[in-house]
Parts: C-alpha cells; sequence; structure tokens
DNA sequence: ACGCGTCAAGTACTC
DNA sequence: GAGTACTTGACGCGT
C-alpha cells in the first residue's frame, strides 16, 4: 500500500514563495479614487508574483518528490470582487496558469483548491449562494484554464448548521441544482470539526455521487455516537471508486489540549498510523494532505517520523509503503 | 527589524 | 439585534 503526502499552499523551507499576497479592497480603493488603471495594475503585478511563485513551489515540489499540494486560494486577489468584474484576469493570466497546469500533467501531480470557509453552498441567504457560485465558478475556471481535467478537484465543507441539521443538509441538496455543472464535477466533501460528521457527509456524497475527503483531525473533534473510522472507511474509499483518483485524506494534530481544533506546527504521526492500519485492511493507496502551520516542512517531518513505526517503509520524502 | 492593528468573509455564540 | 470570536496570511503604520 503506497501513501503520497502532500501541504497546503505555502512552504517554510523556501523564502519568498509566497503564493497568496494580496491587495485589499480598502487598499485598492483608495489608489483607484486617483488612477484606476494603476490599481488595477498593482492588482495584475502582485497576480503575476503569486502565478510565479506557485510556479516555483511546484518545481521545489517535483525536487522534493511531492506529488499532492493544495493551491492557495488567494492567488488572485480580487478576482471575484464585485467591483473588479470588469478585470479579466482569466484572460490575461492564461499564459501563467497554462504553463502551471502543463508543468503539473507533466509531472503528474494532484492539485486542489479549498474554497474559504465563506463559500457556503447550503446557505439560506440567496445573497450568500449567488457569491459562493461565483467563487465555486472563480476556482473550476482556474483549473479548466490551466488544462485539467476534473481529477483536479475542489475541497468544499457542507456549510453552517442553521440549527437543524437535517433541513441543512436538505438545503444543500437544493440549492446544489444552481451550482454550475463546472463546479459541480470537481467539488468533493469533507467533514468537518464543529457540525458535520463523517457519516452526515458521507450520506450527502452518497446522495449526490460526489467523492468524500475525510479529515481525521475533524473525526475525533466531532463524530456521532458509535460512529468509527473503521465504519467509515470503506464507505469513503468507496466514493473515490469512479474518479481514477486515490481516496485522500486530511490529517493533523491539535494545537493544544485546550485548543483541539486549532493545527499544530507539526503532526504527531500517532494521530495517523492507526488509521494507516484501517487503511491496509483494504489494501487501498491513498494520499494525506497534511494540514500544519509548519506546512511542507511538518509534511517531510511527520514521513520521517512514521519511519519508526512498524511496517512503515518510507521510499521518499514524501513517499512511504504500508507493508 | 519588529510588533500591533487592520483586512476579508460567513457562521455561531454571547449578552 | 448588536457585538465579538473564530481563522489566517499579509499589509501598513509606528517605533
Amino acid at each position: 500500500m503506497i501513501i503520497r503526502f502532500g501541504y497546503v499552499a505555502m512552504s517554510m523551507t523556501m523564502q519568498n514563495a509566497s503564493p497568496s499576497k494580496t491587495v485589499t479592497f480598502k487598499i485598492y480603493s483608495k489608489l483607484a479614487e486617483k488612477d484606476p488603471e494603476a490599481a488595477l495594475n498593482k492588482v495584475r503585478r502582485v497576480t503575476r508574483q503569486n502565478l510565479n511563485n506557485c510556479l516555483r513551489l511546484l518545481r521545489h515540489n517535483k525536487a522534493h518528490g511531492v506529488q499532492v499540494y493544495r493551491f492557495s486560494s488567494k492567488i488572485i486577489p480580487l478576482g471575484t470582487h464585485p467591483e473588479l468584474k470588469h478585470w479579466d484576469y482569466m484572460g490575461e493570466m492564461e499564459p501563467e496558469l497554462k504553463e502551471l497546469g502543463q508543468f503539473i500533467r507533466e509531472n503528474k501531480m494532484r492539485v486542489t483548491f479549498h474554497p474559504d470557509h465563506f463559500t457556503v453552498i447550503n446557505t439560506p441567504v440567496a445573497d450568500v449562494l449567488e457569491k459562493s457560485i461565483v467563487d465555486l465558478s472563480h476556482h473550476a475556471g482556474l483549473l479548466k484554464t490551466m488544462g485539467l481535467n476534473t481529477c483536479a478537484k475542489l475541497v468544499m465543507h457542507v456549510g453552517g448548521g442553521y440549527k437543524d441539521k437535517s433541513a441543512s443538509l436538505e438545503r444543500f441538496r437544493q440549492n446544489w441544482s444552481q451550482v454550475p455543472s463546472e463546479a459541480r464535477e470537481r467539488i468533493t466533501l469533507e467533514n468537518d470539526d464543529k457540525i458535520y460528521t463523517g457519516s452526515d457527509v458521507l450520506w450527502l456524497c452518497e446522495q449526490l455521487k460526489l467523492p468524500m475527503v475525510l479529515d481525521i483531525h475533524h473525526y475525533r473533534c466531532n463524530h456521532g455516537h458509535g460512529e468509527t473510522l473503521s465504519e467509515l472507511a470503506p464507505r469513503f474509499i468507496n466514493s473515490w471508486q469512479e474518479t481514477g483518483l486515490n481516496p485522500k485524506i486530511h490529517v493533523s494534530s491539535p494545537k493544544s489540549e485546550k485548543n483541539r481544533l486549532s493545527h499544530h506546527d507539526y503532526v504527531d504521526p500517532g494521530d495517523l498510523y492507526p488509521f494507516l492500519k484501517i487503511m491496509r485492511e483494504h489494501n487501498r493507496d491513498f494520499d494525506v494532505m497534511v494540514e500544519a502551520k509548519q506546512k511542507d516542512l511538518a509534511m517531510f517531518k511527520l514521513v520521517q517520523d512514521l519511519k519508526a513505526y512498524p511496517g512503515i517503509k518510507v521510499l521518499g520524502e514524501a513517499l512511504a509503503e504500508f507493508v
């Protein structure tokens, strides 16, 4: 059983390579009052910088054998802002985006976006749904422009609970029909740390035929009475059956005893190992997204730390085998 | 060079 | 119903 590891957005080992530099709307507005073109040029400059750093990160990933990566959701500053609708960033940045996509395809990398938590599909507020759809289309459009097929996914949460989980799950199904198919084809759903448990999300995924991303830290924070990872695993694996992709999990460790929801700098291998054993029973290769404050550094360390565990053979800086 | 307030968003909680 | 916490990397100002 082969396990690939990945990390989120930025590197702690590579200096000055942020893919998330921004221009806040406030700063943009102030500049635009005096000179609208100069303001937009600043946004363009930062965007090119982000995309260039993205490519540097992908090269860094290649050099270290990292095949799994999540893009920052902030690579296009103000890309979805209603006041910048006139800006054709997709057209202007097409060469840069194509170059990223080509590099990803050539090196058989798996990439995702994780739209921010204010993108909410199950919201009861029409305006929020509308903005969420804009954001989902934006992310799906970036992947499409990169020339990546629907194997490049968008990882989402179900959304709010609104004091009635089953009604809110049902609202997700209703709102789902309003999401453009370009986005729908890419969306995968993840269990969260407060509201929707693994079995809640699996129920929805099975209804809508979506793959599920299992976050084992969120499972620990939030799971139903008697709900176990062993029971969730086969359904989770099955949700990926028709995608041609490995099932994917997220792993992280709690920041502290007091603050169990926030992410620690590093990942305790003991938080992952029991799940590896579950996956070995199913003998299924899978991918692990490391969510830790120390980003790639934490991922490299986790892989090294796993060496101490029985059955683990480390094959690369971000690759292991469980025999 | 560093620290602190600010920014951006939606939800959930408190009073 | 208003205000605040949550989250997170980055900006920008003050020292």
